[in-house]
DNA sequence: TACATAAATTAGAACTTGATAATATAATGT
DNA sequence: ACATTATATTATCAAGTTCTAATTTATGTA
């Protein structure tokens, strides 16, 4: 069967839910090159300091991201490899001028 | 690179947006059997006409599933064949007890 | 100890989303 | 033409989300 059972479905949304938003998906996409802590990742993103870490904490609770103290530093990093994958699919949806030639090759 | 660019992470944190929610989801999962009317996914999700009907324009107006009149109907069906991957990601994500085989065997 | 830096928390306003109920439109059968 | 069935639209209200500004907590350092 190719579907979600209706018993894991309200998680799965709300995993959705956790990354279905400009800068979380954006934060998520820059972990996946490794570990980063919180001032690179508003030097990454832009946004403010308030504003990301309330955005990084509803992805760690949502199960997204991990943390980790190093002294000063809290490190963030993505807490199941299948992001990965999610992020691929994602670029397969949403960047199809990036994925034309793997598309053409396959007809 | 592993990653979506700038450019393209509003639209896909759009197109998650579309999928984020219990009922949208599980629409999306009956889809993946094929095309289905209005009243065919009113008895399948147990939503309200109304209610549907206005998740089901939402989705259709973000990419994610088309629409074709059918004499007194309206047949639904996904818009982009990627969206099984999609899918099937989601399911290795949080259906973890579906996968455990696959995962085992892996190691 | 006092100061600086890194990050989290809180409170509140503005905006968005989702559900319901009521109404409208469109196709079909009598 | 009239009733019926299928679907869409609109208005409204409650609930949830996001941002900003201010404050707090924790760590490292002079």
């Amino acid at each position: 069967m190719h579907t979600i059972p209706e018993s894991n479905i309200k998680d799965a949304a709300q995993g959705l839910r956790a990354i279905a938003h400009e800068l979380r998906l954006g934060v998520l996409c820059h972990l996946l090159n490794g570990p980063m802590c919180v001032n690179e990742l508003i030097e990454a993103t832009g946004a403010s300091q308030s504003n990301l870490s309330q955005h990084l904490s509803k992805m760690r609770l949502m199960g997204i991201i991990n943390n980790e103290k190093r002294g000063q530093q809290v490190y963030y990093e993505i807490a199941n490899p299948e992001f990965f994958n999610l992020v691929h699919v994602l670029k397969q949806i949403y960047c199809p001028e990036m994925c034309q030639a793997v598309t053409e090759a396959e007809h």
